[in-house]
DNA sequence: GTTTACGATTTTGTATACAATTTTAGCGCA
DNA sequence: TGCGCTAAAATTGTATACAAAATCGTAAAC
């Protein structure tokens, strides 16, 4: 996520990107503490390298570093949720105006696909790959507006929501996101700008009301982080 | 910039800050390599802390890291520079706006100490420090409407804003952005969020127009460079 | 004279070693 | 039992050592 362009995998970015998807899968929890040996033993680096992934997703607010105490999981508080999804509402709906405008067919086929295998992965009950195809339909609109700095961003916030949804998600509502990327896709296909602008713009609004964003930073791993 | 809250300047952080800030002024011009050696001597420190240093700025884009080839200062494509803009201009308007309707009289004192020390290091001829002071004063406005998120992915533009200034600034239009920061100062004071908005507007779109911004990446270090 | 190949030097990538800080366990004492 | 203190263990911060890659200089070949 917003790495910077290595031409191959380096091993820090492998252990970064690894670490990253646990977390979005929520197998991750927010809190859990990330030791610098455990991590490398297990993928068999130095705990330089380990440092770097560790700084990079600290970067990324997906980790959060604590001078001489280690890194965590990140706990993203209401606050921050409420901002993410704020931030996301300032550049999402613009920028899938832009890519309404100037989206291809191909752009368009891949989008579909991105849909396809997230019904797929929905259907399969795979509600952790299902998310994270969410996301990158999400980042791939800002790709087609050939916005890359502003991809960057959406990439990190998309992230970012990822582990704020696994918090503060309420099981009521139903997962009904793939009706609203059916009508995006479909505004996007016909170049209806204004139409993916004000889709994009509810979308993000439906998301954010779909949360249940009321008080404390929901359940704590341990009764002594919870007194911390 | 967009440091991830350490409790004390630990040794990373203060190199990188220092580098930043030279990059700012401009001292260390785009495409000069960082050799991580030679860092590390000036600062008294081993090359572990200049890699983590050299990392983070790598983050926020001012410079750029090439695998086994080693750091340089960022040289901003034309392309990127526009998408930096064009980033600036969805967050920043909005963020004007949010922050007119909750600036408090401490803000607009704040934000008007800024503006003055930007006008006396004018006057005094330290462009680089009023450059500074300049892009300050955008991220504590962002500051002000409360939005820590937006805040910092504005922080990072300002700062990439600070690197495309060095490179693609044309002298002939005088620096005459304090005018406009005399403006919007005065639209937070009396709260009108409308004003603030059309004006952060135009003064990106002001400061993008006074850029020049036709072909290639400026000036390049080397002859290989430029062939590259 | 130009080009190509090869070796030496330099520089980065990673692992390991040591220092500093934090955490934890044990012990004494009220 | 509960509280506070001290020391040992564990963990992070930093420096150094070694491995791998790239760069540079030199020289040989055409």
């Amino acid at each position: 996520m917003q790495g910077q362009a290595d031409q191959r995998e380096s091993g820090s970015a492998r252990v970064a990107e690894s670490l990253a998807i646990a977390i979005h899968e929520h197998r991750l929890s927010p809190g859990m503490k990330l030791s610098e040996d455990e991590v490398g033993e297990i993928y068999g680096v130095s705990r330089t390298v380990v440092r770097a992934a560790l700084q990079e997703l600290a970067h990324d607010r997906l980790v959060e570093l604590k001078r001489n105490r280690g890194a965590f999981v990140a706990q993203p508080s209401v606050k921050e949720a409420r901002e993410v999804f704020e931030a996301r509402s300032l550049l999402e709906p613009r920028t899938a105006k832009s890519a309404a405008e100037r989206a291809t067919p191909e752009d368009i086929k891949i989008l579909q696909k991105h849909i396809d295998e997230e019904h797929a992965a929905l259907h399969a009950g795979d509600t952790g790959r299902a998310l994270h195809l969410s996301g990158m339909f999400h980042v791939e609109i800002a790709r087609i507006a050939d916005q890359s700095t502003v991809a960057e961003f959406i990439a990190q916030l998309v992230s970012r929501s990822s582990l704020i949804i696994a918090l503060y998600w309420q099981r009521r509502t139903a997962l009904c996101e793939s009706h609203a990327h059916d009508a995006l896709i479909k505004a996007l296909a016909r170049h209806d700008g204004a139409a993916a602008e004000e889709l994009m713009h509810h979308h993000l609004l439906d998301l954010l009301t779909s949360l249940d964003l009321r008080d404390q930073p929901s359940v704590p791993k341990s009764l002594k982080e919870a007194l911390n």
